[in-house]
DNA sequence: TCCATCTACATAGCATGCTATCCTCATATA
DNA sequence: TATATGAGGATAGCATGCTATGTAGATGGA
């Protein structure tokens, strides 16, 4: 049973994303905003007009994940689509003025939360830290199962 | 707009997160296990009779949460319980036979989920990562809003 | 032109997680 | 002892995510 939990990354990294997630929905719930829509918006607000297939992408996520963050988008006036002007099958997604003046407060947001939990690490930790799960990211990205 | 994702601790540790938890699902669902019902049987099989309340501390999640997942537990024939000797309220947790055989394949496969993640890691780096990420755990709790 | 195949989305079904409530039993206190 | 408060669980409601399917439009040959 040599299998500590407190020391397997996947079970930490899970505590901590857990963390993450509650602080900032608590930080943007009074925006009107859940986490998966702020994502999205990230990428939203750097360009409008994209497919869902482009955010798919960007974000990585499953196609039916961001369909369904997408409808609750629609749902909230965050967004609006407009057909696609070359086919028919896709939509373009259009931030709402609502959205648009959520951008500040919200990324003063995510970026308190950030804030917080580096509260405790030394200078060039976090960048550390970072380098080293993106390249765990890397190892896992594309190879499921 | 000063925020790039890719350099956000939180929404890095999101990526990772759900890349782990695809991983250690596509291994262990052969075995009949969820992630979240492996979480829970990590701490059953350090010794059970525990009850809800105690399992809910020890593995970080809300009382809502574990009461569910222990419901399918049940279901799946993972565990058995019975009422607390003392209190009336309480139900004791019990593993069954079929979970008790499920102990080593298990954390074989998510020890090799862990082993896959750290593949491009040098030595000393995931324990490294683990002491930081540990010490943004505890920037977090307890600190809700 | 026709058909096989692909692509863009939508939907269904399920597991996790969380917050908010409610119920029951336990306990401390007036 | 009577009552207020607390603790253990269950349940409802919702957001995210994923896999698996289904549908309609796009495309590349034969």
């Amino acid at each position: 049973m040599p299998f500590e939990k407190n020391a397997s990354m996947g079970f930490v990294t899970n505590r901590l994303a857990r963390l993450f997630a509650q602080h900032l929905h608590a930080r943007i719930a009074p925006l009107g905003l859940a986490p998966a829509q702020f994502m999205t918006l990230l990428e939203l607000w750097e360009g409008d007009g994209l497919t869902q297939a482009e955010l798919t992408d960007r974000l990585d996520v499953e196609q039916a994940t961001m369909a369904n963050t997408l409808a609750r988008m629609k749902r909230d006036g965050l967004i609006e689509r407009t057909p696609h002007p070359q086919d028919r099958r896709a939509q373009l997604v259009w931030l709402t003025d609502k959205a648009r003046s959520l951008e500040q407060p919200a990324k003063q947001a995510a970026h308190s939360v950030n804030q917080l939990a580096l509260a405790g690490l030394e200078g060039g930790d976090a960048a550390q830290v970072l380098g080293h799960m993106n390249a765990m990211i890397e190892s896992l990205r594309d190879k499921p199962g």
